[in-house]
RNA sequence: GCCCCCGUAGCUCAGCGGAAGAGCAGUGGGUUUCUAACCCAUUGGCCGUAGGUUCGACUCCUGCCGGGGGCACCA
């Protein structure tokens, strides 16, 4: 957009110095630091054996005068602050505006599948699960705007003894009705009994061991039994999908893999890179320079691992889909496994995609009397209510000071917006400390500020009642909040990108929190539908853009906002 | 023992080569005017520690201290 800036500053400079020195344009906030500063005289300081100072000099002689430029200046440190005339600001802001809008899909390219979700059947999803959910669909939110060919890719935990223990459970304590006639928490209830009772009869858990050999060995009985405790389980987790946002497009269970992983293993043995390990075991071995420990395929007893399925699944995306990129969304305990999966696939002489594993951190409780350890995990479920129950509460407090025709409506957005927000505001790679009031805060860089200051912004727009209001007309001088507001307005859609390709949500939540800071201090302090024209177009039309750039943010980050609160 | 991540305001966290930031908590202001779930002002920091690289380090490198995680028969 400034290129013609950036042009002049490298043409001056390297005239000067004899060097293409590298220019770094970048915006900063709000009119007292300049609209854009620049790092050139810094940049260039590095190459030249020349101070800062002198380069900034050179740097500021050659901007001054051109065309936009309204006045500049050099700072402490050797920026050149840059101020654009009024004009030269409000016409990028067509590229925001086009920014809102997601990009066509591009036919026939190469998917990136995003791994993520991975939620375990016949088990209620807990607090921490929320964590790959949302940081996953984000990212998918974030490459399909963008215009990228996404797949996301869920896989649940739908095998495995707990369907034995379950079916033990069910003959013993069951009632008489069928299995598909249960309910989740019943069957949760049946899993809860049977781990208490085998704390009394250890024998319970070979029972249910033998139980889940014969399950794989395809005992029909066995194999509907299972099938029908899978079909509730993902009725209900559909229901709390429906509530997160979460769009899965293929969903294969840990089951899928069941004969994809002997051909692997065939594979790996053929080519020596899989080998006996210790007890008949077959694992791989990395070279000293990977320094990592080996991976285990198949154990002493035959059965496979996690690994084992992992490896099997590489090698059916790579055959169906040849993908530009495969991400992972998991759980950062789980790095060691991911270097060895890839490490594995080189050994294997597997042609790869783009690798990564996009951990995030753990979370733990800032109330000690809730531990995974001490089995009190929070079901998500009961979070999203609380969360729910609380907005709803403040919701009935305000009473009439509210817009809202439908506070059911926004207690459910508010509610999981909090929860989501505070999680995808934070740098995922960081533990997160679970706390109610932290997760469920409802003021300052929170969800409800989010879902408030657009609610405000639309209030403005309907009372304008004026249709397109799209164009910013020549003004002579802008105030300093809407240059602050423009300045940030303008960022959009390089965040976004930033967001995108640094598998960085939390980029794209500050952004937008900024975003409220600026537009709720442009409110307060001009009048819009009282100025004069042609500020109250400009403003107007300000406030039209931030309010489609909220909406538009939002909800990439599976956030909903309401037009009235 | 080895490997990875994290130590920034009282608390929870952004920033990660170029002028120390936000929210919450504290103090003082602002609604006869577009939604006060808001805004403005203010208090609070040897950016864990010791060195190194650089014109310049919270940011990069090394050591140490403190916290978390991982290290073949779990996923």
């Amino acid at each position: 957009m400034y290129e013609h800036l950036t042009k002049a500053a490298k043409d001056a400079l390297s005239k000067q110095f004899g060097v293409v020195p590298d220019v770094v344009w970048e915006y900063t906030q709000g009119p007292d630091r300049g609209d854009v500063s620049t790092c050139i005289a810094l940049q260039i300081a590095k190459n030249v054996k020349s101070s800062p100072r002198a380069v900034a000099e050179v740097v500021e002689e050659a901007l001054k005068g051109l065309k936009g430029v309204e006045r500049t200046e050099i700072a402490g440190s050797g920026y050149v602050n840059v101020w654009l005339t009024p004009d030269e600001l409000l016409k990028g802001l067509i590229q925001t505006r086009t920014a809102c809008t997601a990009k066509v899909k591009r036919k026939k390219e190469a998917p990136i599948i995003i791994d993520y979700c991975g939620p375990n059947i016949a088990k209620p999803l807990g607090i921490h699960h929320i964590l790959s959910h949302v940081v996953g669909q984000a990212m998918i939110n974030l490459y399909r705007h963008g215009g990228y060919n996404v797949i996301g890719w869920s896989y649940p935990g739908d095998w495995g003894t707990q369907f034995g223990k379950l079916f033990v459970a069910y003959e013993k304590w069951g009632s008489k009705k069928p299995v598909i006639k249960y309910s989740v928490d019943e069957l949760l209830s049946l899993y809860v009994r049977f781990h208490q009772e085998a704390e009394e009869n250890p024998s319970l858990e070979d029972d249910a061991r033998k139980v889940f050999a014969k399950m794989e060995a395809g005992d029909k009985t066995l194999r509907t039994f299972w099938r029908e405790v899978v079909e509730i389980s993902r009725k209900d987790l559909e229901k709390l999908y429906a509530r997160l946002q979460i769009h899965v497009d293929i969903e294969t269970g840990e089951s899928f893999y069941e004969e994809k992983m002997n051909p692997i293993l065939e594979e790996g043995q053929k080519k020596g890179v899989v080998t006996r390990g210790e007890g008949g075991a077959l694992i791989v071995e990395f070279s000293a320079e990977k320094n990592l420990p080996p991976m285990m395929l198949k154990k002493s007893d035959g059965s496979t691992l996690y690994a084992t399925r992992d490896l099997a699944m590489v090698r059916y995306r790579l055959d169906e889909y040849d993908p530009k990129a495969l991400y992972y969304v998991v759980d950062v305990a789980q790095s060691l496994h991911f270097q060895q999966l890839e490490a594995a696939c080189e050994l294997f002489g597997w042609k790869m995609p783009a690798f990564e594993h996009v951990y995030f951190g753990r979370m733990r409780f800032a109330d000690a009397s809730m531990s995974t350890r001490k089995g009190t995990v929070i079901r998500l479920e009961d979070a999203l209510d609380e969360g729910v129950r609380r907005a709803a509460e403040i919701i009935r407090e305000r009473g009439e000071g509210i817009q809202t025709d439908a506070p059911e409506v926004l207690a459910e957005m508010m509610g999981i917006g909090a929860l989501v927000y505070g999680i995808l505001s934070q740098n995922r790679k960081m533990d997160i400390i679970f706390d109610w009031n932290k997760m469920l805060s409802f003021e300052g860089n929170s969800a409800p500020y989010l879902q408030y200051t657009h609610a405000r912004s639309r209030s403005v727009l309907r009372k304008a009642n004026q249709k397109n209001i799209v164009n910013f007309p020549t003004v002579d001088r802008l105030s300093a909040s809407e240059r602050k507001l423009i300045g940030t307005l303008l960022q959009f859609a390089l965040i976004l990108d930033e967001a995108c390709v640094t598998h960085m949500p939390h980029k794209l939540a500050h952004y937008l929190y900024a975003l409220c800071q600026d537009y709720n201090a442009f409110y307060n302090a001009e009048p819009i539908l009282q100025a004069a024209e042609p500020s109250r177009t400009l403003r107007l039309s300000l406030t039209a853009c931030a309010a489609d750039v909220l909406k538009t943010g939002a909800e990439l980050l599976t956030l909903r906002v309401p037009d009235r609160m």
